[in-house]
RNA sequence: GCUGGAAUAACUCAGUCGGUAGAGUACCUCACUCGUAAUGAGGAAGUCGUGGGUUCAAGUCCCAUUUCCAGCUCCA
């Protein structure tokens, strides 16, 4: 008998050789209808799984994240078969569960095409009727690749062959299928209820560029058609919020084909909202102790060779010239860095003059690979709330703190705090080509982050490689509407930069010293904080923000004089303000505004300009009767002053 | 850069087997002068992304190229 302690506590005892599945019938039918894998002494295992000792046992359903992976991974094996009975050419790659579904790699010797996953699909579906059984089994490393090479599966043979000598491996068969897996898996696949093929892409193998592309097919699962169809209409909507389909409709931004990729033109409400940003990001840098730089767009190859950029960045530079034909080479600057360094070496510091802090709204250029432009997210120029702090490293710790301090007060007032995450991002030690500095310097500098960011209790993950090529960054992230993380904010601790410019100061006992530098923005660069603000608010911002805040529809014709003393004195007053002088029916002016997302419509007629008053419409509230101007004025200002949402 | 998809009026899109370029919205004109999400009538608007090719004939087929979209890789 062995004894099996359930999570809640009670345990109880077994014959041996019962599997998981049978202990979870034994507590109870719906258990076992439920229950996708469970969890066994801490390592998540298969209900096929027979425990030999006493063990204790978590099982895990649809509401666990490995219960529902291990139920997309089943699924990613049944679309691995369903392309081997369709197209038995295919080559077998890897095929995971992700966070909202699953993908799995192949290799096919066509393209596949919208009608195959279709067909796929269909293939998949059958498999999961026929409810076929899934069973585990193992085998030596050298049996594994036997068997993967009978098979015709180079990239099985690869992925065997990278494993230790002594390995065992663990494969699941189910009927004509078989795949080398570390699972859990289902116990057969009529488990399966609601799969949905979604698009396939291509992916390299093993993720390096270097390798061959292979065919990515993306797919969802869940244990109810119903529960697929509200994923897939939730992915809908989120996909209305797209900034980069908005962001047009709204004309806050177009592209030009002649002028190119990842180069928007920001049109005038787009332009507008980033001054609102700019201004709002200098004036508060300004209050806090920051001085303003302002620094050439270009420089002298010179330069960049100084800084490490020549050698760790040229890809990504706009170069003009050519190093061995001229006497002169420029390049657009892609960072702010070594161009700020320039104003601290303006004259020799004192420990007393530390910290300096030097902000600079700024333009930069770069060279991204074609493909990877995406709206106002990834452009070729941008302009960020850059900045660099001199400082001594008794005051490391504090302007760190208060830099990360100014970046979540900016988040909070935009109001994008609630979904960002911290990433701790390191150096790859085995790709240290990448980056300067030695080993030691590395360790220090993130030695020195890792205290402080545990001192200061943030919550972040550890992102291998993710390094900037001089230092570690603490990079705050934030997903967009298709789940795709990006970087809305970085700070940076610098110890190497400082000396490769010589930038010192003369410390107490009159010995002179390198500063740290942080590098930080407190709002990321302008373009994608505004891609994000669209998608946050599907466009409709708030009143602070909005490029028009008022919209004044006049009645009729009859009212337009009022209408134009209306918007003069709320323009007086710095309100953004449009009047719709059209002549059309006022159901119809409103339904235009409300659809150009104006947070507040001042309806105009007869009574208002008798009154000297308006009629208020909130975009959200409706219609909220007349009042007079001058309270109105208040009360949007008020909203305006505090930056409400 | 790589894989796949796309590009037709200002916008959203239709256009079958290769045979005269279409709709709705927006825009302009006229009438209506209107009270909280679309008044009616009329008009103008397209070198079918660009450049080649096949054909009696190309929006449609082929090649190249640019841009856009998704993903990969890379990155703020």
């Amino acid at each position: 008998m062995i004894k099996i302690t359930l999570k809640g506590g009670d345990a109880k005892e077994f014959e041996q050789g019962v599997s998981l599945l049978d202990i979870a019938k034994d507590i109870s039918e719906g258990l076992a209808r439920v229950c996708l894998a469970a969890e066994m002494d801490g390592k998540v295992v298969d209900l096929r799984t027979v425990p030999e000792t006493d063990a204790s046992v978590n099982f895990l359903t649809w509401d666990n994240e490995e219960g529902r992976s291990a139920y997309r991974h089943t699924a990613s094996h049944v679309l691995a078969q369903a392309v081997k009975r369709i197209f038995p050419t295919a080559k077998l790659a890897i095929g995971p569960a992700i966070e909202n579904g699953f993908y799995y790699d192949f290799e096919f010797e066509n393209p596949v095409n919208a009608s195959d996953l279709e067909q796929l699909e269909a293939e998949m579906k059958k498999i999961i009727k026929e409810d076929i059984a899934i069973e585990r089994f193992t085998l030596s490393r050298a049996e594994a690749i036997k068997m993967m090479e009978e098979k015709g599966e180079p990239y099985k043979v690869e992925l065997i062959q990278d494993l230790p000598e002594d390995a065992e491996l663990s494969f699941y068969r189910q009927g004509d299928f078989c795949d080398l897996c570390a699972g859990p898996h289902l116990m057969s696949t009529g488990k399966l209820k609601a799969v949905k093929l979604q698009y396939t892409a291509g992916a390299y193998w093993r993720g390096d560029e270097k390798n061959k592309m292979l065919t990515r097919i993306y797919g969802t699962a869940f244990p109810k058609k119903s529960e697929l169809d509200a994923y897939l209409e939730q992915l809908e909507e989120a996909r209305k919020r797209d900034h980069n389909k908005l962001g047009r409709e709204l004309e806050l931004f177009t592209t030009v084909d002649s002028i190119g990729q990842g180069l928007p033109i920001m049109l005038p409400k787009g332009a507008k909202m980033m001054q609102i940003l700019q201004r709002f990001v200098e004036d508060h840098e300004d209050a806090n102790g920051w001085v303003r730089t302002k620094t050439p767009y270009m420089a002298k190859s010179d330069l960049y060779k100084i800084s490490g950029h020549w050698d760790h960045y040229q890809d990504g530079m706009f170069i003009f010239g050519d190093e061995e034909k001229d006497k002169e080479v420029f390049a657009l600057r892609p960072m702010t860095c070594p161009f700020q360094y320039q104003a601290y070496l303006n004259r020799m510091r004192s420990y007393r003059d530390l910290p300096l802090r030097y902000g600079e709204t700024s333009t930069l250029f770069r060279n991204e690979a074609s493909g990877e432009m995406h709206g106002l997210i990834r452009v070729r120029q941008f302009t960020i709330s850059e900045g660099h702090l001199m400082c001594r490293p008794d005051q490391l710790e504090e302007e760190f703190k208060n830099c990360l301090e100014m970046a979540i007060y900016m988040l909070k007032t935009l109001g994008l705090y609630e979904d960002v995450s911290y990433r701790f991002s390191q150096w790859d030690p085995n790709d240290s080509d990448k980056y300067i500095g030695t080993v030691e310097q590395w360790d220090e500098a993130q030695n020195t982050m890792a205290k402080i960011l545990d001192h200061l209790e943030i919550p972040y993950k550890v992102g291998i490689g993710e390094a900037a090529f001089y230092g570690p960054k603490l990079d705050i992230q934030i997903k967009n509407v298709f789940g795709k993380e990006d970087t809305l904010i970085t700070i940076q601790i610098d110890q190497m930069l400082a000396e490769k410019f010589g930038m010192e100061y003369v410390d107490s006992d009159g010995s002179k010293k390198n500063p740290y530098i942080i590098h930080r923005t407190s709002i990321g660069c302008y373009e994608r904080t505004l891609a994000l603000l669209i998608e946050k608010y599907a466009g409709a911002f708030p009143t602070w923000l909005a490029p028009v805040q008022v919209k004044i529809l006049p009645i009729s014709e009859h009212y337009m004089d009022y209408a134009e003393q209306v918007e003069k004195e709320l323009s007086a007053a710095g309100i953004r303000v449009e009047v719709d002088y059209r002549n059309e029916k006022i159901g119809y002016k409103i339904r235009e505004a409300q659809l150009e997302k104006v947070p507040y419509m001042l309806i105009v007629g007869e009574k208002e300009q008798a009154e000297n008053a308006v009629a208020v419409r909130s975009r959200k509230e409706g219609d909220k009767g007349a009042m007079k101007l001058n309270d109105f004025l208040a009360e949007i200002q008020e909203e305006i002053e505090t930056k409400a949402r």
